[in-house]
DNA sequence: GTCTATAGGCGGATAGAC
DNA sequence: GTCTATCCGCCTATAGAC
């Protein structure tokens, strides 16, 4: 999403934000970068949101629902449960690679104000999801499955294994002396694995 | 590790700093934070470490040791294969249940400057670690196993079910409706099913 | 070694011209 | 709507007394 001067000036300030804030954090960013990367002046920024504060959180939480739009999509799908879930590990490892900072963004400033993140929650459709996810786990109970994992387990040991190696990889290249195409590589070879892991480890009953 | 009365100074600002920065981030923490916190005067901290910077890359580097120590204590050991991955389980599960803020402290911090992280790590003993990877690698590909997985792959696999649900503590919780207990009751049930997916999928050689 | 006081600059926010 | 100029508080860092 490169800042263009064709856009508005709101919708520059909402590019140039996203990109600061998602690289420096909330505490990190300043408001003179987000105006230097919109190509304006810095008190434009409180013309359109009255503060660096209100401006993070319409950031934030556009991040955070971004990180489970396609968790959403794919509860919605009518597909059948393997299918549901290889197509998840798809498409969110795909978003993953286009936007690997999306994660930890999301993650650093839930630790950093977990209340907010935890009111924001109750706000988005976290019940309908919660449907879906009971809905979801009947599939699997139903279906000729092993049984395994408990659902909760189930869908964390997911969410690891997509979303982890994104979130480490500052870390994981060094560690492994991977250069960028080694680990899009890497990447890319995951989504079979996980798949494979996943599906030999299905929820059970709770 | 709580600021006791009787330390030093410096270790009341070691402990002090620990706290503060792990908290909040080297952006988001601030000098007067770590001054009260260590019970002294700010100036005190600029006379036993001239920067915050400094101060900072102390603690950094203490807190990326500490992420990596169980793993190394583990290659080192002559368990088996299977022993050595359920030793690691347990031990790196205990370590961020007491210290679950260390993983994401470490993380943020990684995007922040990967470039000074990355020669970090290459001070670390990294190349002793590759070696032993090598070793451990060598035994799960000698023994009477199933060579699933790429060896990377699977190490990406241990520290992932492992690491990220700490990581993602303040979306998990409030997602799956969890309070303290239930989350610590949820991690402790994880050591067996992680142990039982890993090894289910051990490395093949690369 | 530890403190008080303050320098010096940065950064969020606002006033006011255009 | 967009800019320049500026205010003011905060924060790192240092000077200097004890």
């Amino acid at each position: 999403m490169p800042t263009s001067p064709d856009d508005s000036t709101e919708v520059r300030i909402q590019k140039a934000a996203k990109t600061i804030f998602t690289r420096k954090g909330l505490a990190g960013a300043r408001m003179q970068d987000i105006a230097d990367e919109a190509g304006i002046n810095k008190a434009l920024l409180h013309y359109y949101y009255r503060s660096k504060q209100k401006l993070f959180e319409m950031i934030f939480e556009e991040k955070l629902i971004e990180l489970f739009t396609n968790l959403q999509v794919i509860l919605e799908s009518d597909l059948p449960f393997d299918e549901k879930i290889k197509s998840f590990i798809e498409k969110e490892s795909d978003l993953l690679s286009e936007f690997p900072s999306l994660p930890i963004f999301v993650l650093s400033e839930a630790w950093q104000n977990p209340d907010y993140v935890e009111r924001l929650l109750q706000t988005l459709p976290i019940k309908l999801i919660r449907e879906k996810f009971k809905k979801l786990h009947k599939e699997a109970a139903d279906g000729d499955i092993t049984h395994e994992i408990p659902f909760h387990q189930f869908m964390i040991n997911m969410m690891s294994m997509i979303i982890y190696p994104i979130v480490a990889r500052p870390l994981i290249m060094p560690l492994f002396g991977l250069d960028e195409k080694d680990f899009a590589n890497l990447m890319e070879q995951r989504k079979s694995i996980i798949s494979k892991i996943l599906l030999e480890n299905k929820p059970k009953d709770m």
